[in-house]
RNA sequence: GCGAGCGUAGUUUAAUGGCAGAACCUCAGCCUUCCAAGCUGACUGUGAGGGUUCGAUUCCCUUCGCUCGCUCCA
């Protein structure tokens, strides 16, 4: 059985391997930045490609989009992003916990008073005046109101006043809402259809933390599905179930997923309903994936801010409408992170011996197929079925050490297959191919390698 | 951001107010005909900055980073 892996060892062995480092190291590291090596960019580059395959290219719905992380900054005041989401937070210096200057006054007074709209200001003097205690620790002595900014700020233009403020993005949908009619009439695409898009976002997170789990700067696969308003339930199940049997596709194990659906309290403000595809972590259950029925919140918030007419003309029966939108959504890291520690496994050998295997889905893996000449002698034929694979897959080549070693090695970085050559090579032609998993061994034809693989790695 | 704890090679660790030691990894050479063999050698470290001291990796301060807890997560 796999023994979960601890989230220290788990780090130490992505960094080891080359899967991922700590970001700018060499000064220190900044905080919760994380680096993709040699392995990590492939393994991330290759989920991509699966979720891209699956959502796009072969769900005949969706089509796809790659929009700008810098937008008006329009977009988000209509979104709700600029405005209503910076919380007036205060410490309470005696017993350091934290709260909402706005929910200690509603608390305070049973909900008589209603602090929303009110400034700073005008928080901190309401609970200096009437004293308004800690409800933790019962004393009164907070600090200062500070506002929490979720979105990163920075300015665009070279002149300094000239400059005007933007955001980078918190989330990548709203790119595809602002680009709905566009979408529309040159795809030529009928309700229900949905866009996908891949792209990094930045959310200036309170807590970031576990690994990759959380961090300002993440990367989103979300797809926003339109559909009749009627018609949002059935099409929020359907992409929950897709959703769930593309992660198990890339090979993460039932037992460690779970789908939880939200409770009416827990909903955002702009859903009807939210489910998230959960993994088992080395911390615990945490989201992975989370699908939302948005509802028509989004375009019509677009509507009323830009004035723009995004109504959907329904060529069948000539009714005008705003579509419904289901929005599941995953962080490529995320998705980066459960695969790692799903497929890890410290085997135990018939001989007494363990060996650290990753079991990534043959798509997914960083490099395909190692090449290895049993013995330094047989290089020259090895290089020249190095030559021949990499035109075709990513393919490592090692000759170094006994060959047990390298057998391992190429384990612990998850490829899946191995190809020796020996003595024998050199009359017939043939050589030792290798499975990770079963650790079987099969002769095969060197012309034949390339069909062989381009089966064996099929998504 | 606050509180607590922690930072020694790539990794795991030992030791010390007075030469920072090991294992694994990596690299080179020898050897090696299918699952981490062996031999020889090499590289690499006290997170950063400042202070106390004859001398600091060790004590003090600052800072950066990591972990845990609290608040937040559109």
């Amino acid at each position: 059985m796999n023994k979960k892996l601890s989230m220290e060892k788990l780090v130490s062995y992505a960094k080891s391997l080359g899967f991922v480092y700590q970001g700018s190291e060499i000064y220190g590291g900044l905080s919760n930045t994380w680096d993709y090596g040699p392995l990590g960019v492939e393994l991330k580059n290759n989920i991509k490609k699966a979720w891209w395959k699956k959502f796009v290219q072969e769900a005949k719905y969706n089509v796809g989009l790659d929009s700008a992380i810098l937008m008006n900054p329009e977009t988000w005041v209509a979104s709700g992003h600029v405005g209503g989401f910076s919380d007036p937070l205060m410490d309470c210096k005696e017993c350091n916990t934290r709260h909402r200057a706005d929910k200690l006054i509603e608390d305070f007074t049973n909900q008589k008073v209603n602090p929303a709209g009110w400034s700073n200001k005008e928080l901190e003097k309401y609970i200096k005046d009437n004293n308004i205690t800690c409800p933790n620790c019962g004393k009164h002595n907070f600090t200062e109101i500070r506002n929490f900014e979720l979105m990163f700020k920075t300015h665009q233009g070279v002149i300094e006043n000239e400059k005007s403020l933007v955001y980078l993005r918190p989330e990548t949908a709203q790119g595809i809402f602002v680009n709905f009619k566009n979408i529309a009439r040159t795809t030529r695409k009928k309700i229900p259809f949905g866009v996908c898009q891949i792209g990094k976002s930045f959310r200036n997170e309170i807590t970031p933390g576990n690994f990759i789990f959380r961090t300002r700067e993440f990367e989103q696969m979300e797809l926003e599905f339109f559909c009749k308003p009627e018609e949002d339930i059935s099409w929020y199940e359907y992409w929950r179930d897709f959703c769930f049997n593309f992660v198990k596709s890339l090979g993460i194990k039932s037992e460690n997923l779970r789908i939880r659906e939200h409770k009416k309290e827990e909903l955002s403000h702009y859903s009807k309903a939210t489910s998230d595809i959960e993994y088992l972590y080395s911390f615990g259950w945490g989201e992975l994936w989370g699908i939302a029925d948005r509802t028509d919140y989004d375009l019509n918030a677009h509507i009323k801010h830009s004035g723009e007419n995004l109504d959907y003309l329904d060529p069948q029966t000539n009714e005008k409408y705003v579509p419904y939108c289901i929005e599941p959504s995953v962080g490529v890291e995320r998705l980066f992170l459960a695969i790692l520690t799903d497929s890890y496994e410290l085997e135990q050998l018939e001989n007494g011996e363990t060996r650290e295997v990753l079991h990534l889905h043959p798509y997914l893996a960083p490099y395909k197929v190692a090449v290895l000449p049993l013995v330094k002698k047989l290089e020259d034929k090895a290089l020249e079925v190095y030559d021949m694979l990499r035109k075709e897959f990513m393919t490592e080549y090692d000759s170094t050490g006994n060959i047990g070693k390298r057998y391992r090695r190429q384990d612990a970085i998850g490829t899946p297959y191995c190809v020796t050559i020996d003595f024998d090579t050199l009359d017939d032609e043939k050589v030792t191919v290798r499975d990770r998993d079963s650790m079987k061994q099969e002769r095969i034809k060197i012309n034949d390698l390339n069909a062989y693989f381009q089966e064996c790695i099929k998504f």
